[in-house]
DNA sequence: ACAGTGCTTGCAAGCGTATGCAAACGCAGG
DNA sequence: CCTGCGTTTGCATACGCTTGCAAGCACTGT
């Protein structure tokens, strides 16, 4: 029946003025009790709610968050995600999904469309952009934090878990394991964080004084880690450990080797990076390095938050450390 | 630098009306070759970009799309969504999405947010609202499309697929399999899709002339179905097969089960209901119902815009069938 | 009694765009 | 040359709200 009801209409039943009733959807702004009183009373009547829109042309702050994301079969996205929503709709902000085949072009697309919305922020987990646009966003006031991604030199924000780190801890810990073969199927080398535990990989390798068994990209796709994970124990001699780049790779290579006859934890041992929740589940109970996304999901928001109420200009990097 | 550009510095730099500008963005609109050649070019090297906030709010279209969701640990939902957003985006609409716990007030709480933000268009996933906000929704003139669950009688439009038969379509192969203790760990009975699924059940096995072995709630929720699953089999006469409300719950019995000592698919039969992903991956290998899910969701766009830009009144109910 | 103080409140000016209306224009037929 | 018609263009307004400004008001201290 009522359609739209707007605060002039309040303003009319309550019988003050539009910016009134303005005032009192607005916090923190002047309103004596009485006034308040009849206009609460008439937007009740009415069913009146004020336009977000409206609020966010007039304002320039929308309360809107651009996500863009590449895929959701990694449970590790989803489970972001979630908790990103969370987060920030407890401050008040709401997220714009949108989704991005993770190539420069089709990212682009989309954060200009997100740009187009007058996002008050923008979150990029795990997707590169070109710098013209990262330029772009800089010159509109948009902060753009990447999520486990790095990019550096972009006046881009970060917040990643230290993975070269992360990648020595895990390596160290199957040299510990009296492991000599050890081989790593690497996250897909174009991105930071397949680079950076590939890294710690090597290093922790070479400071033991190891050679690496094998060393090969795994996409960050499962029927490529499959594939790589087939041909690994496919020659004479075996692996005897594995450190897959994410573990939603690892899903996939513990499946191969049990297709191989192989049984993960005695023949071979796999390690995954990530700890997401199936990793827990004993079809798979995998052995995984946790990365703290609840840390990294509060340190998103906050230096977003920051970013956008403030005008702190600094670009910031964060990490986080992990554990077995 | 530039901060915002808006269409009358375009128009200035062009030597033309705003009102040209926004004739040249707007598709449909007339403006000559010429006019649009200046347009163009000026904007471009201004890096103008019509901003859809003020669009939305004189046109009344948002071209956003609210989504509820509750949880996205269950495989299902990140497909869903991943899905729905990238149709959404064909069409030049964009998913604002929202996670609210599966309590009514909550939902509804969320679902004023996006009617707040003039969302042209609400999909709850697997989530109930209450009759008060599915009026205000139709008063306002927001379609809602219930997602994977059905509310009758609110003028909601639902996408659901054919439960009911599915649910004694699984039962029948379980029948059919010979087995005889066949019993049901259901989907959450506060939902539709729940008990459907337990209505065909229970069809079949009536049809059949047998009596449940056991018929329990696992509320969607893993830890409950695998303590079921642990209950059902503890006892000195076990069931010979179960038929799970949904995958995610059917994984935690497959653990539950062989945390038991026990071999499905020969101590025991499982089948689940959704098929995701991970039903086909070698360390589950699920049994389980298929769920047309691309074809629902193409079908939840299709009711969606169609409600939206024709002003088509009539609520649509939509079931799909699915195989095993 | 009067100026000073601190709140409220209404007025009006925007925010960036779309669009109805009428003026301007080009061009054909008579 | 004038009329009539179809197209293009600018002007002005509207969308629903926030917010600076100044006026209104009730008190207080002197």
């Amino acid at each position: 029946m009522t359609g739209k009801v707007t605060s002039a209409e309040v303003a009319a039943r309550a019988g003050v003025s539009q910016s009134a009733v303005s005032r009192v959807f607005t916090p923190g702004a002047s309103a004596s009790a009485e006034t308040a009183r009849k206009v609460q009373r008439a937007a009740r009547e009415l069913g009146y709610r004020p336009n977000s829109l409206a609020r966010a042309m007039v304002s320039g702050k929308s309360r809107i968050i651009g996500l863009v994301v590449a895929y959701l079969e990694n449970q590790f996205y989803p489970m972001a995600l979630e908790l990103l929503s969370n987060a920030l709709q407890a401050r008040g902000y709401h997220l714009l999904v949108f989704t991005a085949p993770n190539s420069a072009e089709s990212v682009d697309g989309v954060m200009q469309d997100l740009m187009d919305y007058q996002a008050d922020g923008i979150i990029a987990a795990s997707v590169s952009m070109s710098s013209d646009l990262a330029k772009r966003a800089r010159q509109a006031g948009i902060p753009v934090v990447l999520f486990n991604r790095a990019q550096e030199g972009e006046g881009l924000l970060n917040v990643t878990s230290a993975n070269v780190d992360g990648g020595r801890k895990v390596t160290e810990f199957l040299i510990q394991g009296q492991h000599q073969r050890i081989a790593h199927i690497a996250g897909w080398q174009g991105s930071s964080t397949g680079r950076d535990r590939r890294e710690g990989f090597l290093e922790a390798m070479a400071a033991a004084g190891l050679e690496p068994f094998a060393l090969v990209d795994g996409m960050y796709k499962r029927p490529v880690a499959m594939e790589c994970a087939r041909q690994l124990v496919a020659g004479r001699v075996r692996p005897d450990a594995i450190f897959v780049g994410n573990d939603h790779m690892a899903f996939g290579v513990l499946d191969a080797l049990r297709h191989a006859g192989l049984t993960p934890g005695e023949d071979i041992s796999v390690v995954g990076y990530d700890d997401v929740p199936l990793a827990a589940w004993d079809a798979y109970a995998l052995t995984t390095f946790r990365q703290p996304v609840n840390r990294m999901v509060e340190a998103t928001v906050d230096i977003l938050i920051d970013q956008i109420e403030t005008d702190n200009a600094e670009p910031e990097s964060v990490q986080f450390e992990g554990e077995l």
